[in-house]
DNA sequence: CTTGACCTTCCAATGATGGGAAGGCCTATC
DNA sequence: GATAGGCCTTCCCATCATTGGAAGGTCAAG
């Protein structure tokens, strides 16, 4: 099997397999003679993996760690879950940081006359107006940008 | 001002000032004798809007709209309001997506026994055992990755 | 044997930010 | 007035995952 069909049998596109290749994410493609790279049903199975872990928000670093896992059939299912857990955290705070930007906005919105008139609530908080809205909302020690 | 004076009261790092006026976002400070730039009282709350506009989630591309309204006196506080629910409506869309990756994995973790046997269904569903995980958790059309 | 679809490598761009080097400027201290 | 060290300047590079494209080789069907 080519990149091309690999690419399709396993919804990664074929730059990408390219790209995770050269990264050492996976092994090196076979190649043909003329130097296409080949792919065995197993190939396109660790695609599907790493293609499912990203969906579910792994950055690509714990795809490899993820990968180790896999191939690894000693493993013990703890290390598995702690990992799905680091990103399961990870993800809640991401979650939270925008729900608080959601409530502040929406607070803002809510305020703004939405008409013709110039007034507005948002471009007053935003000017530094923080008066206008619960300081709570969005200077706690959450933020990480 | 020099820029790290702006920087320190404005939040925004020196890199960024820098950043900010090469792609346009900002106008081009003035600059002294030696080429040092410069900065006034209003270009520190011009820098202040940034930083809290980008706080709140903000892509540069869209703080730049927000400026021009800024600047507007004859704006529309729709137009201010508009662009606010559209940042709104895009947050809470990746907080759709990110709370149901939260979901598939917490489902999976839950099925892990989590000791040192390698029986793990969360590395059987990233392999694409996907019969132990609800499908419409995370195949909607709401995936742009 | 040509055509079109595929493959290869290499280079570049995205968006927002940080890091660093090489060199100039400013200010305080000696 | 010289010097130190802290700031400024520009320029280049790196991140992270992904896409795009160009230039050129290969394969399969007509």
């Amino acid at each position: 099997m080519n990149i091309g069909e690999a690419a399709k049998h396993s919804g990664v596109s074929a730059k990408m397999i390219r790209y995770y290749e050269q990264t050492g994410l996976i092994p090196s493609a076979g190649r043909t003679a003329s130097g296409y790279r080949t792919y065995t049903g197993t190939d396109v199975q660790m695609l599907r993996f790493i293609r499912r872990a990203r969906d579910l928000g792994f950055q690509v670093e714990a795809i490899g760690e993820l990968l180790a896992l896999w191939r690894d059939r000693s493993r013990h299912s703890a290390d598995v879950k702690q990992l799905a857990q680091a990103q399961i955290a990870g993800l809640r705070r991401k979650i939270v940081e925008m729900e608080s930007m959601v409530a502040t906005l929406d607070h803002l919105a809510q305020g703004c006359s939405g008409d013709d008139r110039p007034d507005c609530p948002i471009l007053a908080d935003l000017e530094g107006e923080a008066s206008l809205v619960a300081p709570a909302c969005h200077s706690g020690p959450g933020f990480n940008r």
